[in-house]
DNA sequence: CCAATTGTTGCAGACCATGCAAACTTTCTC
DNA sequence: GAGAAAGTTTGCATGGTCTGCAACAATTGG
């Protein structure tokens, strides 16, 4: 990988014009981000992040539609297809709960580099805490990703459009997942394993609180 | 209970003064929702819904936060204290999973009578159909309710402070609650009866897929 | 180097939302 | 009841968000 002034992250064999526009946003992303964590988000316009960012106003609403938008990013779209079409046909392990496992971690983990991608966890975790309301837009996001997930599932089930359940399914492994997310810290010595062994714990909590031979707790 | 030309729905020994405040609320609301339905979100501004209220603009922002508040109305507060209590101290079977149950319906259902009830829930319904994005509004006000029912779980279990466990339960819990919500209609023939046995097949539908015995479904 | 494409910018304008002070209404007190 | 106290409504001014448009600038491809 190459990196130059403006841009370290992406493939090298893009065009200069693309590698401007990369830069451009993730220029406004860092802006918007540090000044929020300094004045938080009632105290800084768009004017200023744009300006921190040496473009005009009007550039910043072409590469986000909102503030919130430019904070919380791109965060997780779509699933890797290939992870999505190996799980809707059964696999890796064909035990459905490791599986489902396997496809949140990828939402967890996206296409940049690992430590760029700790770094903003960190990050976005930092701003929840310090502007609440964001947790709201980000709710919206994982709305969109348990979509998704939904219609994996019902694929790999089979069942029929009418069944509902795999929407209820996706529901509650986004609430594990969310759960999840909070108990961890993104750090270097944070390992796969480690995640997948503390969703694994929370999915079988609740396999035990609802299940067959429910308990108190 | 006594209607006059402003108030049909709350109890009737109160000041003039607060009789009207009700009554503007309500029509703010009302126009809110009867010109959204028809025109959609975009398409009417907050002046608009004012003056089918009869009443300036500025009044509709002491009544509401923003255009989106007026719709979303007094959803889900806090549960009824009586059952809050109730639940914490082990009641009132024991179960866990049918209390929980329990306080979920009281979530439902508030305290206005039950007709209105129901009609504003089928009208809530047609507006997210109708614009998506209020989802996000609805899944923000469920997260508060979440945090409640945390707390409530918590001190029912005992559980300490820094175990997390009551979040997840919690979480899924809403999930459950919201998926349950989809599927109802809001009608006259539904009884809170038929509610319960939803909420708790959909529970038991995720114990059996997380649980022990682990199907692939 | 020219032409097509794409990105940037400023400007005008609509709308949302808040603070403030004046006018008005209800409630309280005597 | 009259008048004071408390609370509500309203207009006005202001600042901020966001969009459409048209001119300008930069990149790309031949």
């Amino acid at each position: 990988m190459v990196c130059n002034n403006w841009s370290c992250t992406g493939e090298d064999h893009l065009g200069l014009r693309e590698r401007k526009k990369q830069a451009t946003r993730r220029a406004l992303r860092d802006a918007a981000v540090s000044l929020i964590l300094e004045r938080g988000l009632e105290n800084v316009t768009v004017e200023e992040i744009a300006a921190e960012a040496d473009v005009s106003t009007r550039t910043f609403f072409n590469y986000f539609a909102t503030k919130e938008d430019a904070l919380l990013g791109d965060v997780p779209g779509t699933p890797d297809e290939e992870v999505r079409r190996e799980f809707v046909s059964g696999g890796p392990t064909g035990d459905f709960v490791e599986d489902l496992i396997t496809v949140l971690i990828t939402f967890l983990v996206s296409t940049d580099d690992l430590a760029t991608q700790r770094a903003d966890m960190r990050l976005r975790k930092k701003l929840m805490e310090r502007e609440p309301q964001l947790v709201r837009g980000m709710l919206a996001r994982f709305h969109n990703v348990e979509m998704e997930l939904a219609a994996a599932i019902a694929e790999r089930t089979g069942a029929s459009p009418e069944d509902d359940r795999p929407l209820l399914v996706a529901a509650s492994a986004m609430s594990v997942m969310r759960h999840t997310m909070k108990g961890l810290h993104f750090s270097e010595s944070e390992e796969t394993a480690d995640v997948r062994a503390k969703i694994r714990a929370a999915f079988r909590h609740l396999g035990e609180a609802y299940g067959p031979s429910a308990p108190t707790s």
